[in-house]
DNA sequence: CTGAAAGCGCTTACAG
DNA sequence: CTGAAAGCGCTTACAG
């Protein structure tokens, strides 16, 4: 139960190129005051003995604590989606606690563009050393982004992406093979001509994501050469009663609609509807591992859910600036998560 | 970024009940030669303080290492499955050997039951104060774990379980339910009457493990009432040829077959047979995300495959290790790994 | 530009 | 049964 003392460290370090252990300690973290010709000799001696910090012993002595932002959506009494991503954040904050890292949460209201804003200006006002975002707000996002980037505040994006930015990673869904993966498991219910409906039930109808997702979606279509027809509505309004009559509507014109797919988590909504009116018949596809939703997995209602782990996203995201913060390696840029697809069948053991 | 110092240690602990900080080490670990007295009042500081150890500052101090061993198959050239654990407990290494811990990984040939108990031999010589393993051998495995008891040696398993064993936890799949989801895949792809062949290739056919996996297979088309047969077939000689040759026969034998289920990762040695006696139109399930089982996934031989995320499986069986051990948490005795639906659309992203 | 010393919150002999 | 002291591998003022 020995340790092995094959470990070379700061004492051995300065021990040979006979300086202070506070000197070599500079020369580490790159700090001034330390002549060129000593920190040469230091850095070879580093790179011979191939010195890897004890972060332990790093994080004990020193008493600085790092202080990140969460920037959210806050959960609705609509979708409760949200919860898990800040499930992750806090699962990750528990791991990580110990090294001092902090965490403060900032929610917004996904119906109102200003809440947005009103979150960012208190995080400027705060003291953050970096800030883990949903960019669900593409413009009001990008405007934070640039007070981010002027103070030096590294950011990372979850759930959905805003390219071009100068965000530390993505961590969250590909939307266009999201879509497209729909698309397959639905044919599987589908007649040689199929007549589908894609719902979108979101106040931010033309937001990013939805667009991907749907075009993903049509592209399995057209790849794959299969005849019909697909039709879309947008359901600006998201309470039930604007649902089902748009859904009634909906179905009066096309009588023959075999399938419908929803771009997001309300899913749960369309399902209602299904069952009221007894339309068991048509297939259901939609998003998100929701309590509401595996009701209506279970129930027969909804075929597939597709999930992309918003936990992990939430979990990866706030890890990401740890990895950068405390630990100072590198992350990738896009981190795409798995398009887990869930059924009747093996809901009981997903992990989000 | 100064800490907040509303933080209490045991210095504060021993300044409260008045003794040392030595003597609130020895109670913190239950260690002898503390009177019930002062034993009871350091216990009730601790309490109220809700005091929490540091465990960055316990690992420092402390200079023991824990040793733990990890016993797997060996990764043959016939299935790339076990490189998938090694990798997920490498990776739980790097991120606890700051801690302390290390790891040695023993391994059999799948082929070979004795080498089996010559790796546990090999253990229990040595000085180790946890094992993983995959009980790969059920009869083998036993005896090993009376030796581990013996011992007092905690151990985990991964990939299969062993009712009724003393081990810490089991983490891998719910055969049974797994079994449950390939047969309702593959009901997508069937007739109305259905003829199934199920396809178990292996030297060790009677294993716990296909057995129930094939009672779910078949509970599925039970509990639905679908009409149809389900034939089996054990391959014993694993090589390519024998394998070609028995499905010849089956398939000559059944010639309306539809559908085949593979019980394990072999399953892109059945892709093969077909593509080489185009029987495309056949569908094709069976388990494991190995390279080969992607590449016919992707030709659209394989309709599906069923994944146990089983680098996170040797992740979180060193994990478990590493939190009774070290941190000495608590864990749950049964994980149930998720059962991932792959496609060929959604393969791209997915985690092991 | 550099070093001596104190300290992070624990653990570990050692002494009594 | 109990305590004083050294030490884990770092960081942080402070002094020069």
């Amino acid at each position: 139960m020995e340790k092995d003392n094959t470990y070379f460290g700061v004492k051995e370090i300065a021990r040979r190129a006979n300086v202070s252990i506070a000197t070599v300690d500079r020369v580490i973290h790159n700090r001034t005051g330390v002549s060129e010709k000593t920190k040469k000799k230091i850095n070879e001696i580093i790179k011979a003995l191939d010195y890897q910090p004890n972060i332990l012993a790093s994080r004990l002595a020193s008493r600085k604590i790092i202080s990140l932002a969460v920037l959210l959506p806050k959960v609705s009494p609509e979708t409760d989606f949200w919860e898990a991503p800040l499930k992750g954040i806090d699962r990750a904050q528990q791991e990580i606690k110990k090294y001092g890292v902090q965490v403060t949460t900032f929610l917004f209201d996904l119906n109102d563009h200003n809440s947005f804003n009103e979150q960012t200006k208190l995080i400027l006002e705060g003291t953050f050393n970096g800030v883990l975002m949903a960019p669900s707000f593409v413009e009001e996002a990008r405007g934070f982004v640039k007070a981010c980037n002027k103070l030096k505040i590294p950011f990372t994006f979850i759930d959905s992406d805003i390219p071009d930015q100068e965000n530390l990673t993505y961590i969250g869904p590909h939307l266009f093979q999201s879509g497209y993966v729909g698309a397959k498991l639905l044919t599987y219910r589908l007649k040689e001509k199929h007549k589908v409906l894609v719902v979108n039930i979101s106040k931010d109808t033309d937001t990013y994501n939805y667009l991907q997702i749907e075009e993903g979606f049509r592209s399995y279509f057209k790849d794959h050469n299969l005849p019909g027809e697909i039709i879309r509505v947008d359901i600006k309004d998201t309470d039930s009663l604007s649902v089902t009559r748009d859904l009634k509507r909906i179905l009066h014109t096309h009588e023959d609609i075999e399938a419908i797919f929803v771009t997001n988590s309300r899913v749960s909504a369309v399902a209602s509807f299904l069952e009221k009116n007894k339309r068991g018949d048509i297939s259901l596809i939609g998003y998100d591992f929701l309590k509401e939703n595996v009701r209506y997995l279970n129930e027969g209602l909804i075929d597939f859910l597709i999930c992309h782990k918003p936990e992990e996203q939430g979990y990866r995201g706030l890890m990401a600036l740890y990895q950068t913060l405390v630990l100072g390696t590198a992350v990738e840029k896009v981190h795409f998560m798995p398009i887990d697809i869930i059924t009747r069948e093996n809901q009981a053991f997903y992990q989000n």
